[in-house]
RNA sequence: CGACUCCGAUGACUCGUC
């Protein structure tokens, strides 16, 4: 039955539904760790109704470990008030319930510090997860002296922790501490060197992305597409070389070696590239419009974003950044007003392109017009 | 008495800020 249990997980790692829940059935008595497998395959495989199924009347025996899966669940589908509904009807609490709750409000926009007091400040007990959910959140909001705040006051370290304040440092442009910190860290391991890698290629350093990358023990696809990128921003034009070189591509490295070749003037080839790619992404799509735009070349950005499959709110704010760029205000106007779900950045763009066309009684009543902060 | 299942860190695109 644990062989089994393990399969189940196994398969629920490889999106493998059906294989998971075959493998549960074909257990003839389940055990509560069995039942818990199979509520972490739904889960896992996006089958959010199954595993409410599941876990509504499915499991015969619910335990903290049930309930957390299904917090986690509400929470990383942003789903932060069903989630919140689900914890306050638990009968046991344990710390991973409380970090699933932390980790779901910082991540889904409700007020940053009413999260932290309630499911940080306030739990009955703090373990360096939560701590590293704190850390990486203000890491992400470029408040490097309240990460390290909460990153100095931890008992212990780990490579995940270590790693969160490694990018704080860096969103703050302290590279000298982010390679600090690295080196002091406890232990290594891919994904920390990966993030060693994304800084450096981030800051536009492709030497020192570089020399991560061959310092690494060992290069997932992630590291390779995290080089094409730093070659590509550096503008080295050895994208191509790295390119060459990976054992395997995915979305990330051929728009990486598109955005290079794009920057490298190389539209023939850019345009080669982004048909070329097996599988094609609305960010792909983006970078080769954000590069028509950059080149003055409007009208292959507006062919391109009105032929786009799918756009993203992204896409809008650059369409609407484009034609301000361009002077055309009152396209400009017209896509902000179409664009489906607007945020502080489409509000930004507005204001912007108001100002670059001269009217800037414009841009102060966008300002004043504006839902919030930014 | 342990182990297994639940919570945290890594890469691409848009405005502004540094």
């Amino acid at each position: 039955v644990r062989l089994l249990n393990l399969l189940i997980d196994m398969y629920a790692k490889c999106s493998s539904i059906e294989s998971a829940v075959a493998v549960f059935q074909s257990i003839e008595r389940p055990s509560r760790h069995s039942w818990n497998c199979l509520l972490v395959a739904y889960i896992r495989c996006r089958c959010l109704a199954e595993a409410k199924a599941t876990f509504d009347h499915g499991m015969p025996q619910r335990c903290v470990i049930s309930w957390n899966a299904m917090l986690s669940a509400y929470a990383t589908a942003g789903r932060v008030g069903s989630a919140g509904e689900l914890f306050g009807k638990m009968p046991a609490t344990s710390i991973a319930s409380w970090n699933a709750m932390l980790s779901g409000s910082v991540h889904n926009g409700y007020c940053f510090d009413r999260a932290r007091a309630a499911f940080f400040d306030r739990a009955p007990e703090r373990n360096t997860v939560g701590c590293s959910i704190l850390v990486a959140a203000y890491a992400a909001r470029g408040d490097l002296r309240s990460a390290r705040c909460v990153f100095d006051r931890m008992p212990e370290w780990d490579i995940v922790s270590s790693t969160a304040m490694v990018q704080a440092y860096a969103g703050a442009g302290r590279l000298e501490q982010a390679t600090k910190e690295f080196q002091a860290m406890p232990q290594r391991n891919l994904v920390s060197w990966n993030a060693l890698v994304a800084v450096h290629a981030h800051h536009g350093d492709t030497a020192a992305a570089r020399a991560a990358f061959h310092r690494m023990p060992c290069h997932d696809v992630l590291s390779w597409s995290t080089l094409v990128l730093a070659c590509a921003r550096g503008g080295g034009g050895d994208a191509r070389l790295v390119f060459d070189a990976m054992p395997q591509r995915d979305v990330v490295s051929w728009t990486g070696m598109m955005q290079a070749l794009a920057e490298a003037e190389a539209m023939d080839e850019a345009r080669a590239a982004f048909c070329r790619m097996p599988q094609h992404s609305t960010v792909a799509a983006n970078v080769a419009m954000q590069s028509y735009v950059r080149r003055g070349e409007l009208g292959d950005a507006v062919r391109l974003f009105q032929a786009m499959p799918e756009r993203s709110p992204v896409t809008w704010n650059a369409m609407v950044s484009g034609y301000g760029q361009a002077g055309l205000m009152d396209q400009a106007r017209a896509t902000f007003d179409a664009t489906p779900s607007r945020d502080t950045v489409s509000w930004n763009a507005l204001a912007t392109a108001y100002y670059q066309c001269g009217r800037l009684g414009m841009v102060e009543a966008t300002f004043s017009r504006m839902p919030s902060r930014g």
